[in-house]
DNA sequence: TCGCAGATTTGGAATGATTCCAGAATAGGA
DNA sequence: TCCTATTCTGGAATCATTCCAAATCTGCGA
């Protein structure tokens, strides 16, 4: 397993021994899906995969696991209205995305998120108590536009 | 009436006539009642509010006008999963939010969205063909922080 | 090894926003 | 006024998420 995967499954389960939440066999699952998949995966796809190893695995867990790892600030949500959420569990911290309108993937952006003290700043200058930022980009990834052939407009 | 909203109003009526979309009483006032309140109202306060007026209004109908604004790039939406979506009318193009997560108020940021070309130059730079983007700030709003009397920690 | 207490998990029901649909109402032109 | 196409209604369907009570598991002390 890459060591970087690694390293940060073993963040994540110290962030929740902290609170002392105990690592079950499922959850410790959860944690290697959640940091090894870059795709950003919804709900639906780390139930399949935690059952894989746990098949009697209810969705009800899964949801209860995001929850706190989210709790933990070990996981980013990245919210739709008509699709399921999706899950980034290897940067928690706040940075953007390019997100395909048609394929629904979710790729990571650049390596830098905001500084560390850009929300500070804003919260000063907006008087807000700033805790979290969302950046995102909507279109079409290249390998849609590529299928579509057509490179100038989409039929519809 | 005040006369910026009563421009943006007829900008939204042009728009819409010019994709062969007719203005019925009940657009009209949802028009009305976007372009006129700044909170970024959600389906169920336009539905209020488009009721005043015509009380037999169904909720579909709402969504409707809804889908026909979003079509005709009249109405900024923000997706929201837990909560019901919100939708800004006065400034349909992409434009940054500060997000209160005690009150859900929505607020306007800064005058300036990201400039016209910078899809286009972010385009370029990763390979997508990016149509909008989604930039918001999540905190706690002023009023809030004042309600809760202390300035530093709020009690769970 | 046995049984207990607390934490975790299950599975199904409840919730709530959004979408879908078929029939009713409406508007504009002939 | 009549016709036809569009719009609107009201309720059902969908689907992600949350809730909940009962079942299961785990660690620990007897």
């Amino acid at each position: 397993m890459d060591p970087l995967v690694r390293a940060r499954i073993e963040e994540m389960r110290n962030a929740l021994l902290e609170r002392g939440t105990s690592i079950t066999r499922r959850r410790d699952k959860m944690l290697e899906a959640l940091a090894s998949n870059a795709r950003h995966p919804s709900v639906n796809e780390l139930h399949a995969e935690v059952r894989r190893w746990y098949p009697s695995t209810s969705l009800a867990t899964i949801y209860n696991t995001i929850e706190l790892l989210k709790e933990a600030g070990q996981v980013l949500e990245l919210e739709f209205s008509g699709a399921a959420n999706r899950y980034d569990g290897r940067r928690p911290a706040s940075h953007p995305h390019l997100i395909c309108l048609e394929c629904e993937s979710i790729e990571d952006m650049d390596g830098h998120g905001p500084e560390d003290d850009h929300l500070d700043r804003m919260s000063r200058s907006t008087g807000y108590r700033l805790v979290r930022q969302r950046t995102d980009y909507y279109g079409i990834c290249p390998e849609c536009l590529e299928q579509t052939e057509d490179g100038s407009a989409a039929a519809d």
